[in-house]
DNA sequence: TTGGAATGTCAACAAGGCTGACATAAAATG
DNA sequence: CATTTTATGTCAGCCTTGTTGACATTCCAA
């Protein structure tokens, strides 16, 4: 049932990948995220905020000053949709929009020391988890992990995913 | 930048991670899973349908003859908000229910050949590219991604999930 | 300078979460 | 055996967060 204890050992170029273990590994993604957004989302939930709420404080946090079609290209949705979660956030105070000097039709976008608490308590309890599973998979799983997830994205994802590495 | 760079070389029992290698994880799930997701995605659009539909015909078909409460406690959401997906599947013919014979009170859910087509295609694509992902990061990542992905779970989901694995 | 493209906002709608109310069937209790 | 309690599933209505459409502002290029 382990997937590499195929003919072939671990090190060949070659993978012997059962269509069940592929399977399996579907349904870990699907647990695994579920397990990944659930303290956060618990955070959020006492601040009346959601998911797309967390992913607005997060990216902003790792680009401040970033605008917001930037923001809206790296979360992929609508900036409409992104609007909406934007103005609870500004209003709540925890964003601030100032308009762009070189360009005004551009806002761009920051958070404010409120925002930046939030953003610390979400990000130290997915951490947590996130540590603790690297820690209990081993030393050695990990680089695997990041690997396989690099591998799934999408190419222009990875893309986006790469350029807030190197920054 | 490697996540096994550390101090402590890899094989030894702890991890040295910082904050940002826990940071960059983090940001690799969620693009991951967007991956993941964007196959399926689109044949289900296709169809009218949205994930909520995929979840539903992926577990009835690994568990045929479930009922409506083993699939919410699997998906982790609520009975009236299954209710609803599959209500249309029935409606569409993708899945039967049948009132149960020793309980009256549970509906037992099964897979038309019209669901095992559309199941099939599903997975098919996301099978597709789960094992592209493999391929590309090679044999000795992928028992580390499973790893990590298993520890990330919530221990009852784990348990689901299991479950599910020794059938 | 003027017409088109880019950026962001407002309005309205759809999918899929949620709680509440309820019908039916089984189980427990008198 | 009758009645209350519990379990399962369905219907109705609300909220978040996705969507498209319409539009104001600003920039840029013809």
């Amino acid at each position: 049932m382990n997937p590499t204890s195929s003919p072939r050992a671990s090190g060949e170029t070659l993978l012997f990948l059962t269509d069940e273990q592929l399977r399996q590994g579907i349904e870990a993604m699907f647990f695994a995220y579920r397990g990944f957004t659930a303290d956060p989302d618990k955070i959020l939930e006492e601040h009346g905020y959601g998911r797309a709420h967390h992913r607005a404080v997060h990216f902003i946090n790792g680009a401040p000053g970033t605008t917001v079609n930037n923001l809206l290209n790296i979360l992929g949705v609508t900036k409409q949709s992104l609007n909406r979660v934007l103005r609870t956030l500004i209003e709540d105070g925890l964003v601030e929009s100032h308009v762009g000097q070189k360009d005004r039709r551009e806002r761009h976008l920051f958070l404010t020391e409120t925002g930046k608490d939030l953003e610390a308590k979400l990000t130290v309890v997915q951490q947590h988890r996130m540590r603790a599973a690297y820690r209990q998979a081993g030393p050695d799983a990990v680089s695997g992990f990041r690997r396989v997830l690099e591998a799934m994205m999408d190419p222009e994802l990875l893309q986006a995913y790469s350029k807030l590495r190197q920054d």
